[in-house]
DNA sequence: CCCAGGTGCAACCAATCGGTTGCACATGGG
DNA sequence: CCCATGTGCAACCGATTGGTTGCACCTGGG
């Protein structure tokens, strides 16, 4: 069944993959060196392979990383369309948002009257 | 002095407090309705007040909120700056990953050749 | 005044998260 | 071939999270 046609997608797993620095941080070297294993990630991480491939798989969840066999290694590499749809996203809704503030502030402002 | 890597700082607290359905919509309706308080959001919310106000504690340490007494009762508005601020910062961020990866890209194209 | 409505704090709980260790399995290059 | 290297899975652990209940504490309006 086709689920969230609510009208708007939730970037729910987007914005919980960017609130791990760490997770960041692998996304910043994938995007640097253009893809990466889970071995060599974790060579310039502080934490373990395994703590890696974790973080990868929620990565994976939003989106924002693909993994594909390159002879016995696993390479991920990033991609960026999920950040700018929920950049774009983002962006909608503070406008909104915004909007309606000044408008209740303008409104305010009228009833008390000068 | 003016510090040219401010906008190299991680808004965390933005994104954690995003990461949230609850907190979205915490900020929806405050954003919505121009204020309210804890008690009238436990009510048009599927959870307690007690349980809001934690929300808009992560909230406010993000500063997407401000809470100021009125009476007796505490109001809290909402305060979109560090959103645009965070939507600016992954903005940037995406623009500078997309074009390190297009350049791995054109290397690689140069490499093989045409 | 005095009590109802609103807040604040603390304890407690289950579930999830981020991380680790340990081990089994695949695989390709010398 | 065969072993070093890389990957996959599972169990386990402590800390955090999201939520609750319970109670004490203000405060202002009838």
């Amino acid at each position: 069944m086709t689920r969230t046609t609510e009208g708007e997608q939730a970037p729910d797993d987007v914005l919980v993959a960017l609130a791990d620095p760490i997770r960041r941080e692998v996304l910043a070297v994938l995007a640097r060196d253009g893809g990466a294993t889970s071995t060599s990630l974790a060579a310039s991480l502080p934490v373990t392979r395994q703590a890696v491939a974790k973080h990868l798989a929620v990565l994976g969840r939003a989106g924002l990383v693909r993994a594909h066999r390159a002879g016995r290694e696993v390479r991920y590499e990033a991609d960026l369309r999920p950040l700018r749809r929920t950049t774009r996203w983002m962006d909608t809704l503070a406008t909104q948002w915004e909007r309606r503030l000044n408008a209740i502030k303008d409104l305010a402002e009228g009833s008390t009257g000068p």
